[in-house]
DNA sequence: TTTTGCTTTGGCAAGTTTTGTCCAAAACTA
DNA sequence: TAGTTTTGGACAAAACTTGCCAAAGCAAAA
């Protein structure tokens, strides 16, 4: 139940800093983005991406595929959050992804 | 295992057009776009958007759910196919809408 | 109260992506 | 062959995203 815990990833990467006692400045210039950047990031209002995952998860020592899990599945739920079938797209797109791989092992 | 069928949502609809066997021209013209946008929409080369998917429904006598379900679940598969946790991910974005769905109903 | 440091906000300009449209060539049909 | 349908490329306009900066807000210390 770590991962699926209702944070969004600007939430949970927000504690993260606060839990290190550091300021959006210091992680900000770690991450060489700017200041309001991260700001934004932390309040969802801005996408992060690969390079800022990255350091994300060298400089708190968490498992970027964590992270990744956490980035992309928000973005899904706010795609979908506002849809009468969320569930049903969810499941259809499960089963494709399993059929894929299938294939793709051959 | 009807929307479970392994097909992208272009050639969904193009299945449909080619049973009612009408030329893209005409599809195209009643959606009022152009043939060759609709083109690539069914060689997903391009996105669908809602004026065109109610059209379809319209035109085919689709249930428009459904198609929105095979379009939604086309693109998030879409999203996920090279990703290492594609499943995890899923699965973190449906306890996610499900806990929304909870709480929405309060 | 004033200062200091941290965070938030708004907005702009540049860059990127997506869209709609047109056209010509390719593919298909009869 | 001609006639029709489908495709792909080019292009500008529109929409969206990004990086950056300045100003405002806020809280705690001096």
């Amino acid at each position: 139940m770590s991962k699926i815990d209702n944070i969004t990833f600007g939430a949970y990467i927000r504690k993260l800093r606060e839990q290190a006692k550091l300021p959006l400045r210091k992680v900000a210039a770690e991450l060489d983005i700017d200041t309001s950047t991260l700001s934004k990031i932390e309040k969802n209002e801005r996408n992060a991406n690969e390079q800022i995952i990255e350091g994300i998860s060298r400089i708190f020592q968490i498992d970027k595929s964590e992270l990744k899990v956490r980035y992309l599945s928000d973005k899904i739920t706010y795609q979908l959050i506002h849809e009468e079938n969320g569930l049903e797209i969810l499941k259809v797109a499960e089963a494709r992804i399993k059929y894929q791989k299938r294939v793709n092992r051959k």
